[in-house]
DNA sequence: GCTTAATAGTTGAGCCTTCAACTTCTGACT
DNA sequence: AGTCAGAAGTTGAAGGCTCAACTATTAAGC
């Protein structure tokens, strides 16, 4: 720790383009779903996750991981769907503590009806954009960074 | 917009990965700065736009624009940034509805204090789990993502 | 069986961001 | 000079996120 590797020229100028394209693409998509459908893309990512599951719901616990989201995160954010009539809150048969959050038809609809908006936005500004092998290497990179995150190597400080 | 060209499982699995990744990634960053050096990652961004300026100050539209940044959002912040006493706001002379952010030297100084720790997460992170290969592709990537978003095509609904 | 540690989830305060006004000033046009 | 659209910044309210407590329940160790 006592002197630092700073970047080279060629590794800060990445990345300053993935912060930049980073920020303008999660704006541009959590505009869109805002102003079209009157959620973050927080919430999307958690009907999306509760419509996956057969039985249209999961676990808190579970979700928050899915989601990487945090429990607290989680739970303020199922509140919100809750009062919207999105998701409903089941309690747990074999755990007394457990919480199990349900999507509704009406949060299904939500999702199916903000979809399309969406996915044509994450074309319009990602993929689309990029060549078939392009979305393979961004694809490998971001398991690589994934991965690293995991599993911390070592100190962490 | 009548039938909805959906991702392909290619692009799929990358759209997550990318989300997964970014997310963990930008998580770990805010919480590394926010821990060590009590700013969060834009305010960081902020102090290192301003440092690089060679009289240490920037007109706040330009700043907001460098920074992608609303200009509600940077007015929020230097306001925040000029209460620690880490910016100043200085009245533009040639246009009186100007201002100008300048770092001081307590906060070149607190910038100066955060920069290892964070230089060394992005590193962890980020960088040295790629290839000097990965770097390159990556960098391209976003260079296009930066592109489509800031010359929009056509319609953007 | 009893104690203790750990897990599941919630809550409230504080901070950051967004959005939509709003004020002030400049520049262009007449 | 006079008007007026647009630019520069700010502000306050509303909403989402983080952090640190906190409750309730389960699992583990003795």
């Amino acid at each position: 720790m006592t002197d630092v590797r700073w970047l080279s020229a060629d590794e800060q100028r990445m990345w300053r383009a993935y912060l930049e394209a980073t920020n303008l693409l999660f704006d541009a998509l959590d505009r869109q779903l805002q102003r079209d459908a009157g959620m973050p893309h927080t919430y999307y990512e958690i009907l999306v996750r509760l419509s996956e599951s057969p039985s249209r719901s999961m676990r808190m616990s579970r979700l928050a991981d899915r989601t990487r989201s945090s429990r607290s995160r989680l739970s303020h954010a199922v509140a919100r769907l809750e009062e919207r009539g999105w998701v409903e809150r089941v309690d747990c048969a074999t755990d007394r503590r457990g919480q199990n959050a349900r999507l509704t038809d009406a949060g299904f609809a939500a999702l199916a009806a903000a979809a399309p908006g969406h996915v044509a936005a994450v074309r319009a500004h990602l993929v689309d954009r990029l060549t078939a092998e392009q979305v393979e290497q961004l694809g490998r990179i971001a398991g690589a960074v994934v991965a690293g995150i995991e599993a911390p190597t070592s100190d962490s400080s």
